[in-house]
DNA sequence: ATGTCGATATATCGGTCCGATATGTCGGCA
DNA sequence: TGCCGACATATCGGACCGATATATCGACAT
């Protein structure tokens, strides 16, 4: 799940380990944020299998030729350039030479695939969908579309479930459960009409923003 | 985070694994279900730690005795009895003899307390107020309303913290992504609002449901 | 009787993820 | 010079999950 993450970021550029978990903390808002702990093994994972190689390895001293079309931490050096415009401009925060950057491979591009339409019914699977959607762009319209779709169905199953847990059961829940039950209910409701714009979006094929 | 709710449960009555596992899910709405994996080694640390503890053990064939308070499959055999009211009446679902009920001890209500005001600044911690909610009618006014309230900051602070991001960033996010962003937005001030009436309603003391 | 099926019930295994922690490099500053 | 904070990689233990194994029991058909 989390090497989902890891492909849709390096299908756009190389990044290394450290890139990638601000990047991730960041973009996803301010919640799910993702761990060293779990980063770096999802990493080796992918290495191991081949989705993902090391482009850069460790030590490379003599580096005074410029450093190649790897960004190194390009996105600091890009949005912090004008608060950091007193120092002598030279200075792209130079980055520790003991870095892993990272590039996908094609073995990659077709697990990321794989992952975006995996079917995953489970408790995880709203952090998983989360994420789908955040890369979803790199699915052919109408897989998107059926990818929207699945989910839809699962949360009205869900809230369908849920109606008759609660009709069978609201007298013997106390006050704070029953605004539980009931602000969750309201919350996957609102998911729902969410996804429904959504797909008529992608229905009428386009973005009208 | 587990052991909150076993030991929730099992404050209201003795309950066998089995049976706690179906409370839990079916009780907390459609999602977060719990699955036997997690939930058995859960048991097994609480009676590790002295906070549970077995109340009858596995084989006890001679009980021709009545059973006592232990509730057995009670909820089943309640809410279904219905269904099954052609059969001869005698028929409680005699449950299996291999199985072991467990009961919350003195440290197990300490340690109920404890978790219940734990501060759990994480990811996880949206499932852990779920459940604190569905428990802390067993907390005294005044610390129901401190959850409350910690709750909220935490939410507001992760708004302003998504906020900042999102303006920084907007342009360079596509549809799809700003849609989620915008999307979680609204269900954080919702969430939001949902808490300011819980605190509206234990501020002015009482249930005027 | 026998056999199978589904519900009940406990338990373990492998794997993922997380928080905490360790280690080390580098630039800035006192 | 020495220290601090940002950068960067990595590991460890623990919690949780999904899948699976095992066994008992009642129901129902053969």
């Amino acid at each position: 799940m989390l090497e989902l993450a890891i492909l849709g970021l390096l299908k756009e550029q190389e990044l290394h380990g450290y890139e990638l978990k601000k990047r991730l903390t960041e973009a996803l808002g301010a919640f799910s944020s993702v761990s060293f702990g779990s980063l770096y093994p999802a990493l080796a994972r992918l290495e191991a299998a081949g989705a993902v190689r090391a482009v850069v390895a460790a030590a490379d001293p003599g580096d005074d030729a410029p450093p190649p079309a790897v960004p190194m931490t390009g996105s600091i050096a890009g949005e912090a350039a004008a608060f950091r415009a007193r120092r002598p401009a030279t200075r792209p925060p130079r980055p520790s030479r003991t870095r892993k950057v990272y590039a996908i491979t094609d073995r990659g591009e077709a697990l990321f695939e794989e992952l975006l339409e995996a079917e995953s019914v489970s408790a995880d699977d709203d952090r998983a969908f989360t994420l789908k959607l955040a890369f979803c762009r790199h699915l052919p319209p109408e897989r998107r579309l059926g990818l929207f779709e699945r989910r839809r169905a699962l949360l009205v199953e869900r809230l369908a479930k849920a109606r008759t847990s609660i009709r069978s059961r609201k007298e013997r829940m106390d006050m704070y459960t029953q605004s539980l039950v009931d602000h969750g209910t309201e919350s996957t409701e609102r998911d729902i009409s969410w996804l429904d714009r959504l797909i008529a979006i992608e229905r009428q094929g386009g973005d009208p923003s």
